[in-house]
RNA sequence: GGUCGAGUGGUGGAAUCGGUAGACACAACGGACUUAAAAUCCGUCGCCUGUAAAAAGGUGUGGGGGUUCAAGUCCCCCCUCGACCA
């Protein structure tokens, strides 16, 4: 006899292609159509295209941001809910050199096998408004935004310092360095100054610092961001250097402590370092700058490793006490921070209580109020002002508007806010990225290039590295690239440096609103109607840079009026990682899960026999624990591969992903398939019925309760894996009853719709309806159904549960507590004691008797 | 070192405003069905005492202390892990 099993192999895929021929999700482009609903932009972080596809973790974050997409359709939003692909970048280009192919291509091939992934999931993405960074049509868009910064003073060239690979000549990034060497290749690094677009993210520090206070995102992200900015006020001192008309500029958090400042430090790169560096110390202050300039500023700034300086021989005067005292040069002082020079108060300051405990050098307390002598430990907190003459007696914040108040009068000195954040470093000596809009004309000035010339596209070159003469891949292109005629008839050669990786995903989410617009970005209507973004979900990695480069350009393009809104991010959400089991040897070596087998409860290699350690980390590429979607949908389906990765936590939790506990949502979708198939006939179910759903009391009441929870769960995001548990006590109760109502199941299926779309479209259609139940309207509950005549007291003697009272559901307070003193199992344990206070808790259905 | 977050059965995790700890699953175990197995259905499942089995009781949310009629939840100290920063 014939099986009629749940196949998901089967259903899934066809009504994918019914979603895709009858452009389901597709939205309206059309203003007026769209303004007759409500709107809701839901987007996911596009993925980095990179050849390794899409694996379990990437779909942690875009199953629950499809659900909600679903969920606020059926609630009768129009859903911008767009997918694309962040496809420029490094790892596209080091495939391209190492496969001999070009990155266009590569990134062809890769786009179509995420896409392909994606389509299997059935994520209700509307596909028609699908982007690509690394296309012409794309990429103009960003080269002409480029052009708004340019026009408004906010990109400009700067000799930096760079991570420089001689072996490789090119540039690398912080990440790419470790320990002053190439990670992948060993060789080795240094810093150097180089020329580079800047971008002046720094002018909007103050706006990006008050507006997170807006925003709908997590505290602790907002904390990392601010933290990043990394926002202090304080004072601008000048130093004089002693017999000389030289003087240097400190800046300083701490003012108050000026009386205590007994020696000052400049940074080894900066520039008064050679000249008032005393004849007798000039050789070892030279030894001491060219080693620190190879240091990381990680390296020198770590409170952990021992503070290391040399003394320059000169002397600098306090400003407040005339006093002596002399000028060093140490590392742990970064030219990047502040005025590349500090004045130092060992007294209260931990580093500098180090170093001149180290050194030698005199520490006087200004601030009192420790707890161990100066000498021993600095005092950071807050105090009292002493042997500080002015300022004496006064506590450290009225100090310091005292002693900033003196250094403006004097002309010593002045109020300034000091920001931790840097320019963004905005050029690339790479290829597979956007080329500036920009020429320079022979006399060194730079023109940009008229709007109608975009986009600028990328030539074809024979090799992608630098040339022999250290300029960059695009130098290869032929004179028919390089060489470019302006409108006014000058010629100039185009800039040949490249955005970097993150410059094509600052405006992605406002390119989907007006995908294939070829006169500007975006339609403004179309961006007054459905920015900002309401739910922005995406893994932590990005807390800071991503999040904090896109409200930058946001910013931006809102002084130019082009965007209405300030932010564009309004509601944020980090999903948590997804860890998995990995297998290492001894020497760190990584193995794949079915190279690994497990002997006598200790891990072993299948091949070698070598004995394995295995942890549960984050699930990556590298880690070897990398489990494919296709996989799981090849032996599950897409709705258990949905289902499961909602299941298994919080969306904000990192859990480990475990094989059975996918086969756990697996039966879960065959009992529901059952409740509506007969699997013996593949007819319906014969427990089905055309009756009323009130007719199984139990059952609608369990229904309506689903459909509460199930609604509340998903509104909040990170408690989807609830509404599940919902759904399956639902479900068990529905397998036990004696029959079942259509109307009920029908019901059930909306709540089950944006979790598993496949299958309660498949059970809809079979139940006799038309059309895409991810089109129809989400259910409520009726509170009157869950109420009920009789409720559970809980009685507890001493806090204690001692019994379950069914009562009346209008019992009053009285009734309760004589219900409770005269129940058998209470008086056991109120016998002959005296009933000391009865507190009645209506509201929690709890009495408890203190004895 | 600093900031923030977390620690609950064999496992993933539930638990609203301080009010029944362990929902829902996984694994395990037992039973029904089967020639057998798979699948399915039913049941047990924190630990300890207790019992033939029950009943019943004690104890229990990283450790210690506190507030409260009542603490996984609030406060203080400590330990461990994670993220970010230095």
């Amino acid at each position: 006899m014939e099986n009629h099993p749940y196949a998901p192999a089967e259903i899934e895929p066809y009504w994918q292609a019914e979603w895709q021929e009858k452009s389901a999700f597709k939205i309206p482009n059309d203003i007026e159509t769209l303004k007759t609903k409500p709107k809701f932009y839901v987007l996911g972080m596009f993925p980095y295209t990179s050849g390794a596809g899409l694996h379990v973790g990437h779909a942690k974050n875009y199953v629950p941001s499809d659900v909600f997409a679903n969920f606020r359709r059926m609630q009768g939003y129009h859903v911008m809910h767009p997918m694309g692909w962040d496809a420029f970048g490094l790892p596209t280009e080091r495939t391209a050199v190492r496969e001999n192919e070009h990155p266009a291509h590569i990134t062809e091939r890769n786009t179509e096998t995420f896409q392909q992934q994606m389509q299997r999931i059935g994520f209700s993405y509307d596909w028609s408004r699908k982007i690509d960074t690394s296309v012409p049509e794309y990429y103009r868009w960003t080269q002409w935004i480029f052009l708004r910064l340019y026009e408004k003073g906010l990109a400009y060239l700067a000799d930096v310092p760079v991570n420089w690979c001689p072996a490789l000549g090119t540039v690398l990034s912080n990440e790419e360095v470790k320990d002053g060497k190439y990670v992948e290749t060993g060789d080795p690094v240094e810093r150097r100054l180089m020329r580079q677009w800047m971008l002046k993210i720094t002018a909007y520090a103050d706006r990006l610092l008050e507006d997170l206070d807006v925003l709908d995102w997590p505290e602790g992200l907002k904390e990392m961001q601010r933290n990043w900015i990394g926002k202090s006020e304080g004072a601008d001192i000048t130093f004089k250097i002693k017999e000389s008309d030289k003087t240097f500029t400190v800046f300083t958090t701490r003012p108050d402590t000026l009386f205590g400042a007994t020696y000052c430090v400049l940074a080894p790169e900066h520039p008064l370092v050679s000249e008032i560096a005393h004849p007798d110390a000039a050789s070892a202050v030279n030894a001491y700058v060219k080693e620190a300039i190879n240091k990381s500023d990680l390296q020198r700034t770590d409170l952990a490793t021992e503070k290391t300086g040399v003394f320059t021989g000169a002397y600098a005067i306090n400003p407040c006490n005339n006093a002596p005292i002399p000028i060093w040069v140490a590392d742990y002082v970064l030219m990047t921070y502040g005025t590349g020079a500090i004045m130092a108060v060992p007294g209260h300051d931990e580093r500098d209580h180090e170093f001149a405990s180290a050194f030698g050098i005199p520490i006087v307390e200004v601030i009192s109020g420790g707890e161990k002598p100066i000498e021993e430990a600095p005092f950071e907190g807050d105090g009292v002002c002493v042997n500080s003459d002015f300022l004496n007696g006064l506590r450290v914040a009225d100090a310091k508007e005292r002693m900033i108040a003196w250094l403006e009068s004097e002309e010593r000195g002045t109020r300034q806010v000091q920001y931790r954040l840097r320019d963004w470093l905005f050029s690339r000596q790479r290829y597979w990225g956007e080329p500036f809009p920009l020429a320079h004309l022979e006399d060194g000035t730079i023109v940009q290039l008229p709007d109608e010339e975009l986009p600028v596209e990328l030539p074809l070159i024979d090799a992608y590295k630098p040339t022999e003469d250290g300029k960059p891949p695009l130098a290869r292109a032929d004179a028919n690239w390089l060489k470019v005629t302006l409108p006014d008839g000058q010629t100039a050669t185009r800039e040949t440096n490249i955005m970097p990786q993150w410059a094509g995903s600052c405006w992605y989410y406002l390119r989907f609103l007006d995908a294939h617009n070829t006169e500007v970005p975006f339609d403004p209507e179309l961006e007054r109607y459905w920015m900002p973004v309401d739910s922005y979900m995406g893994g932590a990695e990005h807390a800071v840079l991503h999040l904090l480069y896109a409200r930058f350009w946001h910013k931006v393009l809102y002084d130019c009026g082009l965007v209405s809104t300030k932010e564009p991010f309004q509601g944020l959400l980090n999903q948590g990682t997804i860890l998995a089991q990995s297998y290492q040897d001894a020497k760190g070596k990584y193995y794949y899960p079915h190279e690994a087998e497990e002997k006598d409860g200790e891990f072993v290699a299948k091949a070698s026999g070598v004995s394995l350690q295995t942890q549960i980390e984050k699930m990556s590429k590298s880690r070897f624990n990398v489990i494919n979607s296709d996989d799981v949908i090849d032996n599950y389906g897409a709705d258990s591969l949905r289902l499961y990765l909602l299941f298994i936590g919080p969306f904000t939790a990192s859990t480990p992903w475990q094989d059975a506990g996918v086969e756990g949502v697996y039966r879960f979708l065959q009992r529901v398939w059952r409740l509506v198939i007969d699997e013996d006939s593949g007819e319906l179910s014969e427990k089905l019925t055309d009756a009323a759903g009130t007719t199984e009391s139990e059952l609608w009441r369990e229904l309506h309760k689903t459909i509460k929870q199930v609604t509340e769960d998903t509104e909040s995001i990170d408690k989807m894996n609830t509404a599940i548990s919902q759904m399956m006590i639902f479900v068990n109760t529905a397998t036990q009853a004696k029959s079942l109502p259509k109307e009920i199941l029908k019901i059930f299926l909306h709540l089950l719709s944006p979790y598993a779309p496949h299958i309660a479209q498949e059970l809809w259609h079979r139940l006799g309806e038309t059309g895409f139940i991810a089109l129809s309207q989400w259910p409520t509950h009726d509170e009157a159904v869950l109420t009920s005549a009789t409720v559970t007291i809980i009685a507890q003697v001493n806090g204690k549960l001692r019994n379950r009272l069914e009562l009346p559901a209008d019992a009053t307070e009285k009734e309760i507590e004589e219900a409770a003193l005269a129940d058998e199992r209470v008086q056991r344990f109120i016998e002959g004691k005296p009933i000391r206070k009865v507190i009645v808790v209506s509201k929690r259905n709890l009495i408890n008797i203190v004895v």
